[in-house]
DNA sequence: TTGAAAGCGCTAACAC
DNA sequence: GTGTTAGCGCTTTCAA
């Protein structure tokens, strides 16, 4: 009555219970056809190799953690999705870890569970990569969007997409654009920024910056005043849940969008063309930087003296209906 | 040089491994000088306990497997959100599963895990129940948003947020309401339509559904020249994310939200406070139907004799941007 | 190709 | 309150 073991199958099959666990660890090491009996009788018992019991012998785990700061935030669940779907081609289960927020903590969660996880793929763009890395000890890590020397990582390169978005906005009559920047701390942000100025330059576009703000919906608001004053008709905000506190921001003053600013949202999140208008933005491939990320971490679980690897996607401009012509009032 | 373990502790102390054993798992069995001691120690040597040797020797894993159907699903991260922190709490770990909407999977995906968690928390709303909790074989299992008969389970009563919700539309001069029906089979989604027919009933607001439609963006867009068909100027949908796409839908046809159609969501996900204008909406209050599970889930945990319970909690109506007094074209 | 046996690190009787 | 000991179910040399 009592769960199935490779010693119950073993007495029943009158093997050894080496061959019965061979059987479901190394099968090419078994005679096909004592495999296949023995195999149909697990199926019959419904027996599955005990996790706990095989992790001890083995030191593996079979579980991947993730680690993001906010699954509340829109761009982490399709990344999410991936990576566990990812995994699961692996054979692996996903452990989730939620730091809400919360920097300080991240680091106490990773090396609560480091011995519990074969390996982390961490999303998290804030704390301290340094105090993530000495965390996680000998756990091997794969970062999500920033990187750190002797660690394996995928980023998304966003340079043509915001060279496109810049070009886009001029075509569109603006002379002048508005950088609503994320947070100072975020790795993409300092990329994204850097980026943004770079195509500026190459195109004669005017950017001017309104500040530094947190990456939420009320930050974005908050910021709609200044991007008023800005003197620009058209803003490139930091990402998209930002870009809906800047449109209800704009709104509170009486202005619409597209019709008296134009907006330039980042990551498309899902949600993103469910806006009406639907948000004009750059679209990053989560799916993409989602199965890469597990498929480094698999690349170090292999062959952990392999060299890290880091590999770059590329977002691309989506436009949709928050981007307008530009007509100066002196025209009118 | 290889990581430290209860013995290397004991040696290294003069204790019995079963004493620096107790010192963790049962540590008011040891006497509190000693405790201090190994505590110490072992926080020098940063000694951490083999979660796969312990879960071998106890037969639990202090993991919970939470099953979504879709994490994209602006409703659910919230809610997983909720689960972690609760589960950590208990000293519990996540396992997070995202069946993807594939119903026909969520089985084998359950049956593949169940052997990994002590516990599944299960928010898929489309698999028949039956087959879940036959997959989870004997892991005990606790349903959020429908019920079985033995199974524990959490839920949201919307009866009361409804009834507020047509007499809000009523009273802003609405004497007839289109009802946007989610899925056919949703748990909720019957108890919805049902609550809304009551509701009616008693206020004496006539309700013309407009049919079922699938609980997705594009759905929603579908459902829009039936809204506007039906001769009602106000609409009650099955959730915010269909909302958004009746909104989108009556945009194309020309009409404005709250100028000529009202409408109000369910379940106030995140981004329905940062549309604009707000989604006026049914909250949800997800972050007591996460910890209220986990606590259920606990109890089983804790004594499997005792009887499983249903709790219910409450949602209720949030106004917003998206609903106005109507003013009948032949009164203009 | 298969079997015997040791051991992974911890817990839980049981005895002291 | 603490120590002894026997597993938990699997993998993995090593021999046959």
């Amino acid at each position: 009555m009592s769960r199935p073991t490779i010693y119950s199958l073993a007495a029943q099959l009158q093997l050894s219970p080496s061959t019965v666990s061979r059987a479901f660890s190394r099968p090419e090491k078994v005679r096909p056809e004592v495999r296949e009996r023995i195999l149909k009788a697990a199926a019959e018992v419904d027996y599955h190799p005990h996790a706990a019991a095989r992790s001890l012998a083995t030191g593996r785990t079979g579980l991947l953690g993730v680690l993001v700061p906010d699954i509340t935030n829109p761009f982490f669940p399709p990344l999410l999705r991936s990576l566990r779907w990812m995994a699961a081609s692996y054979g692996m289960e996903v452990m989730f870890i939620d730091s809400g927020e919360a920097v300080r903590s991240e680091e106490r969660l990773v090396a609560q569970v480091r011995q519990q996880v074969d390996a982390f793929i961490m999303a998290s763009p804030r704390s301290p990569v340094e105090s993530l890395v000495a965390a996680a000890a000998s756990t091997p890590v794969t970062f999500i969007n920033r990187t750190h020397p002797g660690m394996s990582a995928t980023y998304c390169d966003d340079d043509d997409a915001l060279f496109a978005a810049v070009g886009h906005l001029s075509a569109l009559g603006h002379p002048r654009i508005a950088l609503v920047e994320g947070p100072q701390r975020s790795w993409s942000g300092q990329r994204r920024s850097a980026a943004v100025a770079a195509a500026a330059a190459e195109l004669g576009v005017e950017i001017v910056s309104v500040g530094h703000f947190e990456a939420t919906f009320d930050a974005g608001r908050a910021s709609a005043p200044v991007v008023a004053r800005s003197g620009a008709r058209a803003a490139l905000v930091f990402d998209d849940v930002m870009a809906c506190g800047v449109i209800a921001g704009l709104a509170e003053m009486g202005f619409s969008v597209p019709g008296d600013f134009s907006l330039v949202g980042c990551d498309d999140v899902p949600f993103a063309a469910m806006l009406t208008p639907q948000l004009t933005t750059i679209t990053v491939p989560v799916a993409q930087l989602g199965s890469t990320a597990v498929d480094l971490m698999w690349a170090r679980l292999q062959d952990p003296q392999a060299a890290p690897q880091v590999v770059a996607h590329r977002s691309a401009l989506t436009v949709r209906g928050t981007t307008s012509r530009w007509v100066d009032h002196r025209d009118r």
